[in-house]
RNA sequence: GUGGCCAUAGCUCAGCUGGUUAGAGUGCCUGACUGUGGAUCAGGAGGUCGAGGGUUCGAAUCCCUCUGGCCACCCCA
């Protein structure tokens, strides 16, 4: 019988991986906490038609690439391929914005999509991300851009770029959307396939088709489309980014593959992930977002990382966190000492340091060298000398110091030896 | 979703134009060493050769299908 396996796409996060992935949402976490977001989890699966509203139903995401099923009860649900519309959902729905405005809150978690699956990209990967809901201000997207590259300072990643853009406001894009249609309506015979295909659905993202270049290099740009009020708007989010001595780069080709974007979008690229996955976290604002949901309409402004990109990065550049040095090992001498030694471990833990037992019946010199192999900061033994006299011996294997003492005296000992590190 | 490359021990890999019992390094276990560590020496365990089918006297090796990974598209995280 062939053994089971995981599916396609998906990963298992093995000890020697998970505390990498934990220092990054942590660190996140702090980060996003500095600047006054608090977290959020909103449900792993939604009303299918969150996403065809909110998402958009002419997007890659919506049209091709979502987990949907029917429940039971013939309800139509979709593992959720991103976080922001489940967290405006559940910020409107709770009426949050009633009490406060801006409303910011930070989530982490998994999200589906299903696209063959390569190196970065995965059935099931983790985003972590903010959004600002209930306030239209460019202070706001500068705040939101801020805290994404403060993070990826906090971690201690360089080779970041920011790629920054504006798509203006409704009527904006709709002006914007004329003239490309213009430009592209005579060439359409020149365009790939998908390409024609876009002119009809969503004209915009023929800026992001790589085979047509060379007619995107002539294709006319947002700028003219832009009122000065848009033009305005986007100015001020620059100024505070140059303020804040974030550097950035004008891309007027920068489209983002969802629908719900209007004014600042932004995406941050890292030179040393593979070309095609390069970008390891995107955003922007989405004023018009809530009222397709069918809420009020509400502003906000937000982003999503890639924890596996970023995680890809930091094996990279050698980061992470500190190997954990805070365990013990307690070893009886003999079979005969296992049962004091169980009970020195137990006293251990009590006393508050992470002990454990090997109990095994290998030799002791492998013992000892498997306890250092693992990690273990110091070996306790509890030999046939020391169940005599209810003590205990502790070494330290950075040292090779060792001393037998009462358990007591040993706990303090350790306590003391992990403290310091 | 399209095209290409790949899959041999826990890990990294070798295995010739098909030819006996599939190898190495490393890791693991044991002994040298029955109370003292990453060393050394010796030994041992560990493989449905990704899965299924086919060709053949004979398949890890050739063919087909499937599964999975990677690469390029596509798209994004």
């Amino acid at each position: 019988m062939p053994a089971i396996t995981r599916p396609r796409g998906t990963n298992d996060l093995l000890p020697a991986e998970a505390p990498l992935r934990q220092w990054v949402l942590d660190t996140h976490a702090r980060v996003a906490a500095a600047h006054g977001y608090e977290p959020i989890d909103t449900p792993v699966f939604e009303a299918t038609e969150l996403y065809e509203r909110g998402t958009g139903a002419g997007t890659d995401v919506v049209e091709k690439e979502m987990f949907s099923f029917t429940d039971r009860g013939g309800r139509g649900l979709t593992l959720r391929p991103e976080g922001t519309p489940g967290v405006l959902r559940a910020v409107l729905a709770a009426h949050l914005d009633q009490e406060r405005r801006p409303v910011r809150v930070h989530y982490a978690g998994p999200m589906f999509r299903y696209a063959r699956p390569q190196a970065g990209r995965y059935h099931e990967f983790w985003q972590l991300g903010i959004e600002a809901i209930g306030e239209r201000s460019p202070a706001l997207d500068a705040e939101v851009i801020e805290v994404a590259w403060r993070f990826y300072e906090a971690l201690g990643i360089s080779g970041l770029s920011l790629q920054l853009n504006t798509l203006g406001d409704v009527d904006d894009r709709l002006r914007y959307r004329a003239a490309l249609v213009e430009y592209y309506t005579p060439l359409r015979n020149r365009l790939c396939e998908d390409c024609q295909r876009r002119l009809e659905v969503n004209p915009l993202r023929l800026l992001d088709c790589k085979r047509d270049a060379g007619l995107v290099a002539g294709a006319p740009q947002i700028g003219p489309s832009l009122s000065s009020e848009s033009q305005g708007f986007f100015s001020q989010v620059t100024d505070l980014l140059t303020a804040a001595a974030i550097p950035f780069s004008l891309n007027p080709r920068l489209v983002r593959g969802l629908d719900y974007y209007a004014h600042t979008t932004f995406e941050l690229w890292h030179e040393s992930l593979q070309g095609a996955q390069n970008a390891v976290g995107g955003g922007g604002r989405y004023d018009g977002l809530a009222e397709v949901l069918g809420f009020p309409p509400v502003p906000g402004s937000g982003y999503a990382l890639g924890v596996e990109r970023t995680m890809a990065v930091c094996r990279e550049q050698g980061l992470g966190p500190a190997p954990r040095r805070d365990r013990v090992v307690v070893l009886g001498v003999s079979r005969t000492d296992a049962p004091t030694a169980a009970g020195v471990a137990r006293r251990l833990r009590a006393a508050g340091i992470a002990a454990v037992l090997d109990a095994s019946d290998r030799r002791l010199d492998r013992r000892l060298a498997s306890a250092a192999r693992q990690g273990a900061r110091a070996v306790v033994l509890v030999g046939a000398e020391e169940a005599a006299a209810g003590s205990a011996t502790w070494k330290d294997l950075d040292t090779g110091r060792q001393e037998t003492a009462p358990v007591a005296e040993v706990a303090t000992g350790l306590r003391h030896l992990l403290g310091a590190g």
